[in-house]
DNA sequence: GGGCTTTCTTGAACACGTTCAAATCCACCT
DNA sequence: AGGTGGATTTGAACGTGTTCAAGAAAGCCC
């Protein structure tokens, strides 16, 4: 991950000038309290600069999404690498996205307003936001697929989607969760956690197979074929 | 429904009356379109004014869902005296929420930028909201109380709750349909409802009893003594 | 170098939600 | 009637995100 190359043209280094300014700006003082004539200010840029490489504030919050999503990836490598079991595994990953996002606990509140927009790449239901969203399930297939005893196959492809869901909730809570460091938070995903094992152990069980093909089914038409409407 | 008595003082009068114009602003225009400036001419009345009877744009709001809740109350009314099965009742319940928020389809995709908005009163988690969610509990806990096969008393006593949340994310699924009258929201209400009366079904199940444990502990861990932070 | 197009940059403007000090109205008391 | 105090109303202002026409810079062909 190092960024060898110097941007090309003149335009990139700018464009990059003012993603870090509002990058920082966000991290300091929250999304809200950040504006885009500070932003513009701090890259020692125009405001109607600034809008000419980002269309709006939204686009630079998603900059921001996809750097947090970087720092989950590279904070959950070590736990991936030495738990087997499928509780572990999840468990260390949660952790690991509450501890990078903890630093932006105050700025947070506005990224879920933002995640239930449908206008918002970060809805789960939005096209637009297939990119950040393919990121995070992935990250959770990767969970599924280095777990020792073996999840079901049709499970196992519906999973990260669910589990994907599972850490927005996660993050919502944590958005709101107003105890020190956060503790609350970290209890309710072990509890939830634990949950969601218990319940994939027993999804075999003969008795609940008519349940599990029906949540199955409802996954698969909440979630059609993986992307609907995405062509433009 | 007849507003026998005309409201008291002048004050009052003015009030109902930027809120009827703020109402039927919305409904025709959607939230966003409507401007405080038209809110306040459609009034006859200042700006300025329109601020001294509503602090924000978004006390606007919370009468709006005031007022669909009593709409779905309505709406809801005949299911409840007629259906004796759960899923019945839940069903009638669902699909009444669904055709009385449809002429709203375009205006209602603000409400839930809203409702995950930390501050906003629809949130799940916010203090602010108790009345509107309250409410919404209460009509789902007479969709219990109502129904024939009488539910577990522990599950009864949380079930309210998640009903209410389980509403949220319907219409949360509603606002992202583009399908022709909605129709397949309304194939998700019924799969889910199916679902749910399924699961409730089970819950009874010994084999699950561990499950349904945890699920409770955890529900009531969410959702702490019914208010939390609720004083100021 | 001189013209041309494309890329980049600017500052003024717009409409919005919101605030506020001041003006006006109104009910009540003496 | 006159005045006192609270409720109501106003319009101008502020800072916000965003837009836009116009200018400056850079690249490119002759």
């Amino acid at each position: 991950m190092t960024d060898a190359e110097p941007p090309v043209s003149k335009g990139e280094r700018t464009k990059e000038r003012i993603l870090q300014a509002a990058l920082e700006l966000f991290r300091e003082r929250g999304y809200e309290a950040t504006t885009m004539r500070m932003v513009a200010d701090a890259a020692q840029v125009s405001l109607g600069n600034a809008y000419y490489y980002f269309a709006s504030k939204d686009q630079l919050l998603q900059a921001f999404y996809r750097e947090v999503h970087e720092a989950h990836l590279e904070a959950a490598e070590p736990v991936l690498q030495k738990e087997r079991t499928l509780p572990a595994r999840l468990l260390g990953v949660m952790l690991a996205k509450l501890g990078v996002i903890e630093p932006y606990h105050r700025f947070s509140a506005l990224m879920f307003r933002t995640a239930a927009d449908p206008e918002s790449p970060l809805n789960p239901f939005h096209a637009a936001g297939a990119g950040v969203r393919a990121e995070g399930e992935a990250l959770f297939a990767e969970v599924l697929r280095g777990s020792k005893p073996k999840v079901p196959d049709d499970l196992a492809a519906e999973l990260p989607g669910l589990l994907w869901t599972y850490s927005m909730g996660i993050v919502l809570y944590w958005i709101h969760d107003r105890s020190p460091c956060r503790e609350q938070t970290r209890a309710f995903v072990e509890a939830t956690v634990d949950l969601i094992a218990t319940s994939i152990k027993l999804a075999s069980n003969p008795l609940l197979r008519p349940l599990q093909k029906k949540v199955l089914e409802l996954v698969r038409k909440l979630n059609p074929g993986g992307r609907r409407g995405a062509g433009s």
